[in-house]
RNA sequence: UGGAGCAGGCGAAGCGGUCGCUUCUUCUUUUGAUGAGAAAGAAGAAGAGGAAAGUCCGAACUCCAGAGGGCCUGAUGGUCGCUAACGGCGACCUCGGGUAACCGAGGGAAAGUGCCACAGAAAACAGACCGCCAGUUUUUUGACGAGACUGGUAAGGGUGAAAAGGUGAGGUAAGGGCUCACCGCUCCGGUGGUGACAUCGGAGGCAGGGCAAACCCCAUCAGGAGCAAGACCAAAUUAGCCCCGCUUAAGGGCGGCCCGUCCAAAGGGGUGGGUAGGUCGCUAAACCAGUCGAGUAAUCGGUUGGUUAGAUAAAUGACCGCUGCUGUCCCAGACAGUAACAGAAUUCGGCUUAUGUCCUGCUCCAGCCA
RNA sequence: GCGGGCGUAGUUCAGUGGUAGAACGUCUGCUUGCCAAGCAGAAGGCCGUGGGUUCAAGUCCCAUCGCCCGCU
């Protein structure tokens, strides 16, 4: 039903980082590690990180949006609010469109809420 | 037909649609004090590049009180132009490379200092190893020859990246610009050119190695830092302690030093505390497109039209249909692909680097045909 | 975004323009009943990459690639 990106679903705050990073749970994959805890609110709010290591500006942006567009459309699987972040792997650019979908509802599906 | 050289263009193929993101404008609702503003929603408009990249130069802009002089330091380097400026661009000059189209390089080594390993007799107010020639003398014996000494010489040999112009002729005891011709070089003068320089004539028998991307000299240019510059707002904290200083100061004034000048207890330094957020800067400018004129050109001037991203854990994405193009195959069709390099972060002018079975024009060379 | 630094042997580093070195490590031999230590010797380098200046470049100049650090 509601697939749009509103800002406030954006994680965007220093503090809000610091705090995932010291209390949210962590699952892992080849491609991309994912940092989640239920967050209280009525809805989600995520977040992509992409270092320098995993390529250029162009790459790097392209994973950004990837998983911008993942989140949206993806919001049913979740079964109640929480904040997720998405922590970008070096393999991950060899992953294309129809692969990385796969895997982003395979690790949705392994979380435990 | 093949191979080269140069110049330029395009660069998510085009059209339509669905969902979503950023900014702006208008409207609606909620909140708020009928304000400022904030939140939510709707409609409309706009939304990555030729290199946005590297950060290699040059500027605008901001702050450093002001941006003055000198020295150090750094940069540039044929000439004349263009430009806001430049290490950029254009035209020309000389030298070098290429069969050619064309491409590359560029002040000074007769101011001084320094360095030229190995080899070689000798490597920088030149010198003489092997040689060549003459004379004297010894040996032998009559000569040739051989050795020693004295003198002449730099043609030949060999070393090296580099060794006191080159080729030829004359001349000479042997040689040598010793003399001559041609080429090269230096100096003087004329002519042409704004100039680099070119060219013509005359004189001189000839000066003397290389390296300034070694120090350096000459000419020109440069104050420093950078939008994380800098300004403002609200909240919070401290408005304490120590040190220096009121005039012949110390200290500071953003690469260093000096002069000059300015600040100077509402100051400077240290300690302590803080380094969390918002707004502005922030997009209309040395702008883009067309056209006319000046100029060989870079470029300049006039005129007409256009408005073209402003994010901040940081917006341009995902998908569908039709058309076009390319490739493969079992060719009235089917399948696959539609790219490469790459993503604005204060803004411009350049340079450099990355990139496509892409496109256009001009030129050169070779082969074949007429 | 802006500013700065470094690339040399397997590793850590030296290196005036003139044959690339040291220490540790590796390998071989000696020593020992065996190992370690010790002693003797050897191998190992396109000096990050590509151009230029020079007779000659690890060194000087230019471009490029990679890595590291600082500034809100």
């Amino acid at each position: 039903m509601d697939e749009r990106l509103r800002p406030i679903e954006r994680i965007r705050k220093q503090k809000d980082f610091t705090e995932l990073y010291r209390r949210g749970r962590r699952l892992k994959s080849r491609y991309f590690h994912l940092v989640f805890q239920p967050n209280g609110l009525e809805y989600s709010r995520m977040a992509v990180v992409v270092s320098k290591k995993i390529g250029k500006a162009t790459v790097r942006n392209r994973i950004k949006r990837r998983f911008k567009e993942l989140f949206r459309r993806n919001k049913h699987l979740l079964r109640q609010p929480c904040d997720l972040i998405f922590i970008a792997q070096k393999e991950i650019p060899k992953l294309s469109w129809e692969e990385l979908q796969a895997e982003y509802k395979s690790m949705i599906s392994r979380l435990d809420l």
